[in-house]
DNA sequence: GTCTATACTTCGATAGAC
DNA sequence: GTCTATCGAAGTATAGAC
């Protein structure tokens, strides 16, 4: 999107093993915690290789952010796809690993403009999926989604899950549980299949329960 | 809460212009854009006052933290004390200039330990005291909150703002004023009043819309 | 593709004059 | 309280041998 290619194969073992460093350590110390020693001592290999494969930071960024972003949105494609949408596009954006790493996307794009403008691109590209699947696999349950549209129902099926994990990154998970248990219930009603157990026929009613 | 006092009195000019220069940068730029030399810029200060003031760097963010938080929970205090304390408290949680600071700390927690259990220990009394709030508010208004505990609106009424407020940050507000406006609904329900508009009794009614 | 060596910048932090 | 000067560590990035 910016630049020259960087040298290197997309499949090169070395190029693989420090995208993975680069996540390990955005996960257990913050996207701040990412330099060009840090990344190669943790992937065993030499600093000046990170410059070898990506020309610079916001390229070995830019990089893994994609890697993710083209990994989630084939899973919401397949998730969509698939005979239980609701509930395997909740299962994608639920997604522990993602939510925290996506997190550290967000507070990176504050001080890195490629970051940012990926970002921007992608999420309109996942939102827009999400919505498309969200209104399809609604119509096919023939449920009303009244008032709330795909989109609003979008903002808070995405915004959920990354709640409950800068939560869960405290160490508080107050409520979690009965969050998770009114999703278990609307996925329930219109899909049935509760993990593991038997199936309920969707209802056809989409009120919800009592506040 | 940890070390010595650092030098300097609580309301010197200097000091409070460095902890607003540390705010204004964090919004900016993210919080790895704070240095003390660049804090000492913003501030029109020398960069060695930042060590006169604030011993360390995390003492310089742990000071910020804690001038925000204490004014967020006496926010949070008055508006359960008032008149309308759901219309208060969702306007207390929704001040974006907050959420977006919040966000920072939050992946700033991520790497440093002085910030994360000053932060971990604010979000368990602001959590705390918007429960209760919650709680005491619903129940003098005859609401019934049915299986989803204030504990779990607490998740929701904390959480949505902050969703948006990412969403905000990179551009996207698709969904945003239907959210917005299913929380007004639910306001002007409990307590009427919409802001600007006419007096609604309140209904004792907590059926939410059909989704 | 991988390595060493190095240039240059910025960082946190301290000593000490004023 | 404010300033200059400076240390040592760590950062990004490049040149060039192997």
């Amino acid at each position: 999107m910016s630049g020259t290619r960087p040298a290197g194969a997309e499949d090169s073992k070395t190029r693989t093993a420090l995208l993975d460093a680069t996540v390990q350590l955005m996960l257990e110390s913050g996207y701040a915690a990412v330099s060009t020693r840090k990344v190669a001592a943790k992937a065993g290999a030499n600093p000046a290789l990170v410059y070898y494969y990506f020309r610079t930071m916001d390229e070995l960024f830019l990089a893994v952010f994609r890697r993710g972003a083209e990994a989630n949105l084939r899973r919401l494609e397949h998730a969509a796809a698939g005979d239980h949408p609701l509930r395997a596009l909740w299962k994608v954006v639920s997604e522990p690993h993602d939510a925290a790493l996506t997190m550290e996307f967000i507070a990176l794009a504050n001080h890195r403009e490629a970051v940012r403008s990926e970002l921007v691109a992608y999420s309109r590209r996942f939102r827009h999926m999400q919505k498309e699947a969200l209104t399809s696999a609604l119509r096919t349950r023939g449920v009303d989604t009244g008032r709330l549209s795909p989109a609003a129902l979008t903002v808070l099926l995405g915004g959920l899950p990354r709640i409950m994990a800068m939560d869960g990154v405290l160490g508080i998970t107050d409520g979690h549980d009965e969050v998770l248990a009114l999703i278990e219930e609307y996925l329930q009603r219109f899909e049935g299949f509760p993990p593991g157990g038997d199936h309920v026929p969707p209802g056809r009613s989409v009120e919800p329960p009592p506040v």
